[in-house]
DNA sequence: TCAATTTATCGATGCGTATCGACGATGCGT
DNA sequence: ACGCATCGTCGATACGCATCGATAAATTGA
């Protein structure tokens, strides 16, 4: 491998006329950087990124912490790790995965060893073990999710209580008086991802202050819980039904057990969800959906601690990002009455 | 950030005997050992990966090329980089990710800065633009899949030929003459991923050799395609008909199809495909699957690259490993006649 | 008891880059 | 024509660790 003292010969010039060139940091006159051009060229040089990171205190990698929770959909979380791993590049930064079954000591490893500048922390939960640590650590974290306490952190997350408003919103416009919402699984309600909640919120509040009721059921991906909260809320609605089905497996279920009973949906009955604009298209009644928009709080996550990695300027940050939500309407809504 | 020369001082030792502490590449009295222990503890010292990397020649990190393919499944992609990232932290590696985004450049990019030791490059295509630089890299490079031409190369993979032939053996074995396989989806054919190739070569030997008939039909994604293929199938069938689904989309749309026409998984019809056994658990009939196990394949190839840096004897490696596959049978296909 | 080993530790050096101070060359104004 | 600021480049040094040769101390054998 040629080092910058190889360029350097080759161009006639001190190694540090090499770096000049290459980080701009001092005029270089135009014929000396043609000629350290050409030699890196000639060379195809590329700089040590140990020795960078060791003399510039910098290494321009971001550790991303994955969650490993099964109940969890893989699709979603492949999607935020990909987005953020390309946005990564766009800021000349690399991502190194640090996997959750290393703890809190994961945190401290990759930070204290500086094998990065700063990290993501993935769906964090409102009391999470790793916060601790991560306010301790001498460099940028940026969280994707709400703990209960954001208080000297810096947050991002897409923005779940304006999901709910949304959909009650859009149910209550279409005709709908009773709304029942199929909660997450249990096992992710009590891990205490506060999203949960903050979209229950949001859909209690719009409903509230429209004067529309909406009734709360078990979920998960039990296909008994899910028909049995199926039938109750069947029963407790007068006209036309209305369900608010956060994920995938909840959508399926309830499909079916609304095709059991011959309700179509976007004819007897709506139903509105969390789905990949291609998932959704897929289904044989297309499905309308709230888009959560990972990929744009993937983007803004790796933007912000970039961002922050240029400042530099020590300190406690703090501040919290909410990313607005989108509702798409397909076949599976009832349409609202009228002129548009 | 403490150096090993606070160390050093701390224990009232040289900086290089703190080093040596550390790698145990000389002998050290117990005496003098404890004390550098304790400074470590006390400092919370971590040795600088920068320096290590530049001193030592090793990062002791592995890129890990992902694919984008959008019509493959997220979930999967997900599984191979969560477990090779957990195994990479047990062999004491770490794993960057690059994204396909920067196509072969990437792969010199990461190998020529020194970032990496390795690279693991998944999802590899029968004529992969990628193989071309990876021989030329000078580091051990591990394939997930097998190109046509492996000459020079390391591979694993899962044995997609057992796949076929274990699914149209069982299949016979319960009594089935026709087997009926809806294709994976053009797209991921196209691309020349030969594992459809493999598990077709398997699954059509197995059917010689059994003397039953294997039918292959148009997949994908697309609702009426898959329908008009089931239709065909059901037409070509005498008999009970028998069903290869590869993945989970063509399964949703096939078990649909056929309940409309009022077929039964496990009774009127068999269904066998591959699934994680949490989601063929689910299923209202739970689904008969071959286990194409991503989680072995990972740890094997991780284990494999890891060894390949352990050893470090230049000259081009070659070897191809195949993973055997596994069947479970649940409840979507019928049980051989007699005596298990 | 003394030379020959072996054992434990130290000091010095190199890894490849970034950066700082210094210095000659050039251009400016007067 | 002369001092002065500016520009462009060089040389030296630091970053934190691994490693090699050397040295001092401890051990062995005869």
């Amino acid at each position: 491998m040629p080092t910058s003292k190889d360029v350097a010969q080759a161009a006639g010039v001190a190694q540090s006329t090499v770096s000049y060139v290459l980080s701009g940091k001092r005029p270089i006159s135009e014929k000396t950087r043609k000629k350290v051009e050409a030699a890196i060229e000639e060379l195809t040089y590329q700089p040590n990124a140990g020795a960078r990171a060791l003399a510039g205190r910098r290494t321009r990698v971001i550790g991303l912490v994955i969650p490993f929770i099964p109940e969890l959909e893989m699709a979603s979380l492949m999607e935020f790790v990909s987005v953020i791993a390309s946005t990564a590049r766009q800021f000349d930064h690399d991502i190194l995965l640090v996997t959750e079954d290393e703890g809190a000591a994961g945190l401290r490893r990759v930070v204290g060893q500086q094998i990065c500048d700063g990290l993501i922390l993935m769906q964090v939960e409102d009391e999470d073990e790793r916060l601790p640590v991560a306010r301790t650590l001498n460099v940028p974290v940026l969280l994707i999710g709400i703990p209960r306490d954001p208080s000297g952190l810096v947050c991002i997350d897409a923005d779940f209580a304006m999901a709910g408003d949304q959909c009650v919103r859009d149910l209550a416009a279409a005709g709908h008086n009773v709304i029942s919402i199929i909660e997450w699984q249990p096992a992710v309600v009590n891990r205490h991802v506060n999203y949960v909640h903050r979209f229950m919120r949001g859909a209690d509040a719009a409903a509230e202050s429209l004067g529309v009721a909406v009734h709360h059921f078990p979920g998960g991906a039990d296909v008994a819980i899910i028909s049995e909260s199926v039938d109750k809320a069947l029963a407790a609605t007068e006209g036309v039904p209305a369900f608010i089905a956060p994920d995938r497996t909840i959508q399926d279920i309830l499909r079916r057990a609304l095709a059991a009973k011959g309700l179509t949906p976007g004819v007897d009955v709506s139903i509105i969800g969390s789905a990949s604009p291609t998932l959704a298209e897929l289904q044989p009644v297309p499905l309308s959906t709230i888009d959560l928009r990972p990929k744009e709080v993937s983007r803004r996550a790796v933007k912000i601690i970039c961002d922050l990695l240029e400042a530099e300027n020590q300190g406690p940050h703090e501040s919290l990002e909410l990313v607005p939500t989108v509702i798409t309407h397909r076949s599976s809504t009832l349409r609202p009455p009228s002129g548009n």
